[in-house]
DNA sequence: CAGTGGAATTTTTGATCATATTCTGTCGGC
DNA sequence: GCCGACAGAATATGATCAAAAATTCCACTG
């Protein structure tokens, strides 16, 4: 019946899948969660939910709702806009230091990565398109080989997750610039500088995108 | 038995009495945490140690060692300085932004915390200092009404507590020059900018003092 | 004969679940 | 419109099972 490779306890399951759907937008802001819900769902007991549920509140990817409810939590613009501190702080210092550890291969996969997501940009598939931008990232990260800066980052990205989803399932993914062939042909030359401005721009542009959408109060 | 004025649920009491364990150094690091260890001595069930237990590995204060054990993490100087790059990222940028919302009431409080602080040094009272100046901190970040950077804030503090202790226990709070009172003077006339100078030169001679003893291997 | 290596057992600890308890919010009666 | 009972959901407990560490014990070697 259950024949996943998975040797990994429960509660590391139940975290990594609700973290995905939050990641990739299959939560919307400010819908709740509850315990006994994902139980049915995943139909595992109550205690690895619990366990999952607390992790993500702590890291922020989801919060209390008052009286012991919790939901996925959407940024107002002064939120986000910290959110955009954070991570154009700790993001391109990430993509600089990432330089140090990448060779050919690093590179090659990478470039696998961007052709996913690209692929989804032009079928027009959302969800491809968080889920490959974030591993093109996330990747990108952990040849750093930084444990905490890794893990703020992933914080910061959990959320934004939410927010992205919105504004592209709106608007679409049709007219995305591409910043990480900027990135990726920087790699190539090792220029550690450039990598950072090129994730920088990366970054910014979907900040930026969000940013819009929150001021005119879409959201 | 139980009269608590506390109406919070036990695994926000164990999370919040394990946090400052950690976080003022009652906790030495790389010591081992076990779930039963804790059920005994704080008297509550197993579901709410597991939670906390939970939440602080996801903030970085606790690690898995290897086969489903934790521990408290023992920074070496690379992850150190990861610590120190985003401590000095984030910290002089809260205290700046917390200017905005600081008047002579909340600046009174942070005077009295300070002046514990310094009790705690006069007296020799490692335990007391730490407590006292993450207080300091954390109070002045809080001002700044910011959800998401205070959050990786306290996840920094975590991290750097229990190497804190460790040189403090060594060397003493004997000769500790204080930068809070730099602090408080340029909160009094308002400069932002010194604010978060003089915040930016507290977190360096704290982060200088535990880099030095990595340097010489002496943890 | 003493000491070492390792296999098997014991013990400790972690993971999960079923269940009981407490709290919150709501719906119906007054 | 207010108050109290009820339903549903979250919190907490202890039992049970599984895995890892610690210990014991024995055989074999020097």
């Amino acid at each position: 019946m259950s024949e996943k490779p998975a040797k990994l306890p429960d509660h590391q399951r139940v975290y990594r899948k609700l973290r995905d759907m939050i990641l990739f937008g299959e939560l919307a802001p400010g819908q709740p969660v509850t315990i006994q819900g994902l139980v049915q769902v995943l139909d595992v007991g109550m205690t690895p939910v619990r366990e999952a549920i607390r992790r993500l509140t702590s890291e922020g990817a989801l919060i209390f709702k008052g009286n012991r409810r919790v939901s996925v939590p959407q940024p107002d613009l002064a939120q986000w806009n910290e959110i955009a501190f954070a991570r154009l702080s700790i993001e391109p210092e990430l993509a600089r230091l990432a330089v140090r550890n990448i060779g050919p291969e690093e590179i090659e996969r990478l470039i696998e990565y961007d052709d996913r997501l690209n692929a989804s940009i032009d079928r027009g598939d959302v969800r491809g398109y968080l889920e490959h931008n974030y591993r093109f990232h996330a990747y990108l990260y952990d040849l750093a080989g930084t444990e905490v800066l890794s893990s703020i980052a992933n914080m910061l990205w959990l959320r934004a997750g939410p927010s992205l989803r919105v504004v592209l399932g709106r608007y679409g993914t049709a007219n995305l610039p591409d910043k990480h062939a900027e990135a990726l042909d920087a790699l190539k030359s090792g220029d550690a500088d450039r990598v950072a401005a090129a994730v920088r721009g990366d970054i910014e542009q979907g900040i930026a995108q969000v940013r819009e959408t929150l001021l005119a109060e879409k959201i």
